[in-house]
DNA sequence: TGATTTGATTGACTTAAGTTAAGAAAGGGG
DNA sequence: CCCCTTTCTTAACTTAAGTCAATCAAATCA
């Protein structure tokens, strides 16, 4: 358990450094919880307010749509999913599901609440990791738009190769925006380019 | 004056009522200016840590591609857009222009962090803000990604109806991740279709 | 091990997007 | 009002993605 609690702290001192108290806080509140492959940690139509931070793993979102999975994000060591349902209250329209056995740390507004009151400065920290995800979301999205599905999976490549080894094809695919037959034509099309 | 203040208070007040105090320090503190129709707010290779919240009129973000413009956001009366670069420091990779005459309210981390130190409720209101947009923008993107061209441009339709009479048909194509003779064929298409 | 499920590939075909180029329509400024 | 710029449309052609179906490979499990 030290460990885990001090990958947390190494990631959050990049934002802004730690006191013993609020380190102390952290120990003694944090909730750290382990997950099996495939298990499913949020289902459409459930409502949930959890926030995941993973420490180990990776969990992956997903839509169904006309009974076909859509993968729209996944999350691996050090990277967040912030829940999208907290503010408007409204049902899940997607799945969370875990890729790997994963071990996450385990957040919610009441937890935060409780632990902004004892250390406001952790509210200031959310706020730039708030913003942070933002920016980060953002460029991503720009760079899905313009860019051609052969320029994404490449990019892909670059930025994230060890996804193409932890998760299956045809779920990249559809997080590249294409199906899986394009995808499989796609890298058929590369190496023979690239031969 | 008085009524572009108002305007902002209501936004405000939807995610936390303000007391009176604090109406009095955005008062005196808040900044809105003027843009023409055309105007840069921002080029490629900027710095720049201003945020923009528009009050009246439209911007737009865009980059350019091998010599093309590539839009991909909107910004229109309420919302947000906050800067990409303040955290990494890095310089802007895009530009953001004026599409109509507008009024904006312009803020940056130095202005908010004074603010903060007075009111740290401010501080709260922002982290539930950059919170809510960070939602709305990973649902959007997950959207875009689960959505065919037409499907974009048909939701684009129910959703932002005023965008299609105030952005010329060039710049929503790249939007929608589109080419603008795509868009102008899938037009007719569709009118062909419904009729 | 053998059987079953799951994931990846391939092929044939359809559809729509990208590209290039030309021309039409609309809008703004003098 | 006309000219010029900007924006939009249309056409012909190329390329690649979607779809459906069959097959292949690999992982899982009884």
């Amino acid at each position: 358990m030290k460990e885990t609690e001090n990958y947390l702290f190494d990631f959050i001192s990049r934002y802004m450094p730690l006191g013993e108290a609020e380190k102390i806080a952290i120990r003694e509140s944090a909730v750290f919880r382990n997950y099996q492959k495939g298990e499913l940690l949020l289902k459409q139509g459930q409502h949930s307010k959890d926030g995941y931070f993973v420490i180990k793993g990776c969990i992956r979102c997903y839509y169904v749509i006309e009974g076909e999975e859509k993968t729209t994000a996944f999350y691996t060591e050090s990277e967040t999913l912030s829940p999208l349902c907290s503010i408007n209250q409204l049902p899940s329209e997607y799945y969370v599901s875990c890729v790997e056995d994963s071990l996450l740390l385990v957040s919610n507004p009441q937890m935060e609440k409780i632990m902004f009151e004892k250390f406001p400065r952790f509210e200031s920290l959310c706020r730039i990791l708030s913003e942070a995800l933002l920016a980060k979301n953002q460029t991503s999205f720009a760079n899905f738009k313009t860019s051609t599905p052969e320029q994404r999976y490449v990019n892909l490549l670059h930025t994230r190769p060890d996804l193409l080894q932890r998760v299956p094809q045809y779920q990249l695919a559809s997080y590249l925006g294409i199906t899986p037959e394009s995808l499989s034509r796609m890298r058929t099309r590369l190496a023979r380019r690239n031969k």
